[in-house]
DNA sequence: TGTACATCAGTGAACGCGCGTTCACTGATGTAC
DNA sequence: TGTACATCAGTGAACGCGCGTTCACTGATGTAC
């Protein structure tokens, strides 16, 4: 039963959505190819007509999760500010929905032991969503929240202004995932403190960012 | 071959030494039982006589996880000052060792897909932590580094000062937590950011903390 | 446009393997006398 | 203190199961003529 090329690469397309959402909600290790094969509509005999062996069918599921993860900051969601996206990521619904959220909060664990092919597609991930979001930080237009803190160097590196930009966004991000990472082991046992991290976080990072001269 | 209770107290902490170990370095789903034994010295079938079941097992390695790591915060280690804890924690070496590291970076995102038993071990721990970092941050006498920017509260919730402090540590550990899992899940692609990323946070953190009014 | 046929996406049984767990057995320990 | 024996920590084979991958097969697709 050979089916139209046109059905095919609708297949593979439906083959990485659902491993992309099931790695995210079990992890890289607690999904089977035959369930994702299911998910999507398929046996698992098929599979690899599409990719080379899981290894690889995981490479483009991971990066499939951070196209998606990533387009929304591509600056055509018009209202959506910097405070906003704080606010969106530390939710208690992004928290409880993995299979659609940040692919570094729910898988980066799990590709750091995954070899240095998985490390390429979430190192330039990563890379790709600092660049972005500092020049979200940028676009603020906020001058810089502080000068460059070396005293050794800014002699001939990057603009200082630019640095302590991307310095702030490496800052939120990983405040972000962190918190992400802490509030989701917390949720099932004790929401109480999962809401209070998701709630201070969400507080701190944004006065942080929206008040940077607060303290003077 | 029976064996003398004490032997056999020592087998069983070998075992959890072990299990902590190899769950840190290869996450709850990538490590056997026999693996776990083996390394232990010992073989599989005993595993049963000390533990009612791998979960279990699990939950006991974790706990001693948290033991192990919140101990030297326990202000016995005497010239460990909060800047010193940031730059070991955000360090190429605990990047590099997640065996002896932290448990919430290693196995946090595991622990939210395994059941409110485990969610419990971690809330506990992580809850001991931010208590930890809190007063270390109080016995730093600093002043607190803001009043709580609530505009609604504050009328009859805890002391200011005390909320302004731990709303720091869960603040700062989210960001090491955060932080320490980028630099991993980037290392074996890009080690330039994965060490752009420790030191960034690193100056991000003591600058946050050792100079609240520095943008005045 | 119609016919013959090679292609190949998908099926489902089968493979070797490692998993968590069970169990009959061993034999040194530790206790009862 | 010495002897007899019940206990039980540890062994290693075995269990059912699910994993990733392979492969002979099916049959609609899409192309060559």
């Amino acid at each position: 039963m050979k089916v139209s090329k046109a059905q095919a690469a609708e297949n593979r397309q439906g083959i990485l959505d659902a491993a992309a959402r099931l790695y995210r909600e079990r992890g890289l290790t607690g999904v089977g190819v035959a369930d994702i094969t299911r998910d999507a509509g398929l046996t698992h005999g098929g599979l690899y007509r599409h990719f080379e062996s899981k290894d690889a069918l995981v490479r483009e599921a991971c990066a499939r999760a951070f196209d998606w993860s990533i387009a929304p900051l591509d600056g055509h969601t018009p209202n959506a500010n910097v405070a906003d996206r704080i606010r969106s990521y530390l939710s208690p619904q992004h928290r409880d929905a993995p299979g659609s959220g940040c692919p570094v909060a729910a898988l980066a664990v799990d590709a750091a032991r995954a070899g240095p092919e998985l490390s390429a597609v979430f190192a330039a991930g990563i890379e790709r969503n600092i660049q972005r979001f500092t020049q979200l930080l940028v676009d603020t237009a906020a001058p810089p929240p502080q000068a460059d803190t070396g005293a050794d160097t800014g002699t001939e590196a990057t603009p200082p202004a630019a640095a302590a930009h991307r310095a702030r966004a490496i800052e939120v991000l990983a405040t972000m995932v962190g918190g992400l990472v802490l509030a989701r082991a917390t949720a099932a046992a004790q929401p109480a403190l999962s809401q209070e991290l998701l709630t201070t976080l969400q507080e701190q990072l944004i006065a942080l960012l929206e008040e940077p001269r607060r303290n003077g």
